[in-house]
RNA sequence: GGAGAGGUGGCUGAGCGGUUGAAAGCGCCUGACUCGAAAUCAGGUAGAAGGUAACCCUUCUCGUGGGUUCAAAUCCCACCCUCUCCGCCA
């Protein structure tokens, strides 16, 4: 959320900003109406209360010096009624006001392109080299079936449709990725390996900001307050919800593997073949939490540590920076390195790296005294370091041979222990 | 699932109806001593929401939510979580 001082003191900066994000900018008049009733009956329920106060321990007093209490006892019950009705009014306007908080965006940070969608995003820069096929290279999908190691029928019999089961060679190149690229993050660059649990609790997903607002595109277990991990964002992040961190502690940098799970509600008739959009998938991802001063070196680390899997598998990529309309609700900035598919011919997205400076922070309340014992909310940031799933998919993709079968990177040989896939 | 114990500040831990938002210790900050550090000594140090030009002032918070009372960390009820034992179990 928000620092509510910056949209009471400069409500027009956070208008523009929320604009550029095609949020309704009106939002912040009704946050500031609120605001103002809001701030009224707290002087009011405060005044009353102090006096209840005063005149309680003046009772004590008379009670001690064995004095008649009856008179001013009959006054603050009087005062009390009166609270109590003060205080639902304030409950409301709590309600309101928290709500609407949580429903406003981050704003962008001042360098991200304006932009109205996902089409105004802007390449910043290619790498690699896409490679010429002397033969017309066929889609993941149709070599995982012809090699027998994705599985799409059988996957819709035991769950139904945007599931897949993966086979032989290609259950264990999804190991081997997911081994490859947490051994790679922590010893290349320094993370700690989490392993957390992937069913989250509300107060979690209101944290990273997945709730109130998207809960449309999640799973939610039936009868308990827990919901299917999304993204490992969401557990690691959280983390240290209500935790006061030392500055010597940061920056804190995470890796985490977990399953994520989505309902990719809206998406009807995107991506239906292959293993690019589907409810459950595989990814690694990065986490830090970091100093306020210093989140934005840590972004382009954090987008250089995910660029650097793609260049040790050799996929061919490009980074896209995303404009204000494609941002998303928690992000300040993000890029989304897009891994060439040679198949469609397209780059496809494959990480997403985001700084959400202290927006997740102050919803989940992560927050680290400084040296000179000043409390401030820390800024968090994530990227994916990669998804495995489309990982797979540009392996398949970009290593493939004309005979059908598909070459091993050569960083993922000692994982899989051989150098090419080949049809049983 | 059953029985018992417990959840208090950054941490450990006392308090169990009325200046207790909370003893003590640790940690941290400032200062003294020191060439510097350690040790020692002195002082400071919970968070949040409001009010105020400011010094400061007020309210709320002792797991969460209700209740009793003029007044609740303290008494009562429900729930959540942690620990120990028992049962079940990959």
């Amino acid at each position: 959320m928000l620092d509510p001082n910056l949209i009471r003191s400069n409500p027009e900066k956070v208008k523009k900003g929320i604009a550029s994000k095609g949020a309704d900018p009106t939002l912040v008049d009704q946050f500031l109406e609120i605001d103002k009733k809001r701030r009224e009956v707290i002087v009011t329920v405060d005044d009353l209360r102090h006096k209840r106060k005063e005149l309680s321990q003046t009772i004590g007093k008379l009670i001690k010096e064995s004095k008649n209490p009856e008179e001013i006892k009959e006054e603050v019950r009087k005062i009390g009624d009166l609270i109590s009705e003060k205080e639902k009014e304030l409950e409301v306007l709590n309600k309101e006001f928290e709500e609407i908080l949580l429903s406003i965006p981050n704003l962008p940070h001042e360098s991200v392109p304006v932009g109205k969608d996902e089409t105004e995003n802007v390449v910043l820069r290619k790498e690699g080299s896409i490679r010429e096929f002397k033969f017309k290279p066929k889609p993941h999908w149709e070599i995982g079936e012809y090699l027998d190691i994705i599985d799409f029928k059988r996957a819709t019999k035991i769950s139904g449709s945007r599931f897949y089961v993966l086979k032989g060679l290609g259950a264990k190149l999804e190991r081997a990725l997911i081994s490859f690229m947490i051994d790679f993050h922590v010893e290349k660059h320094g993370y700690k390996e989490i392993f957390p649990p992937v069913l989250i609790n509300r107060a979690s997903m209101i944290g990273t900001g997945q709730l109130p607002k998207f809960a449309e595109d999640m799973y939610k277990i039936e009868g308990e307050d827990l919901y299917l991990d999304p993204t490992a964002e969401v557990p690691v992040t959280n983390l240290h919800r209500d935790e006061i961190l030392s500055e010597d502690d940061l920056p804190i940098k995470y890796v985490a593997y977990t399953p994520c799970f989505r309902k990719e509600a809206g998406a009807a008739g995107k991506d239906t073949r292959g293993i690019i959009r589907v409810h459950q998938f595989n990814k690694v991802e990065m986490v830090r939490f970091t100093k306020s001063e210093d989140s934005y070196e840590h972004l382009y680390e954090l987008l250089d540590n995910a660029e650097d899997i793609l260049r040790a598998l050799k996929l061919p990529y490009q980074i896209k920076m995303m404009c204000t309309g494609d941002l998303g609700f928690t992000a300040a900035m993000k890029f989304d390195p897009e891994v060439y598919m040679p198949a469609q011919e397209k780059y496809v997205e494959i990480s997403s790296v985001s700084n959400f400076e202290d927006f997740q922070a102050r919803r989940a309340n992560i927050r680290y005294r400084t040296k000179t014992n000043e409390l401030k909310y820390v800024h968090t940031l994530n990227g994916s370091g990669l998804a495995v799933g489309r990982t797979m998919a540009a392996i398949l993709e970009n290593y493939q041979n004309e005979d059908g079968s598909v070459s091993v990177p050569e960083v993922l040989q000692k994982y899989i222990g051989i150098d090419k896939i080949v049809k049983a």
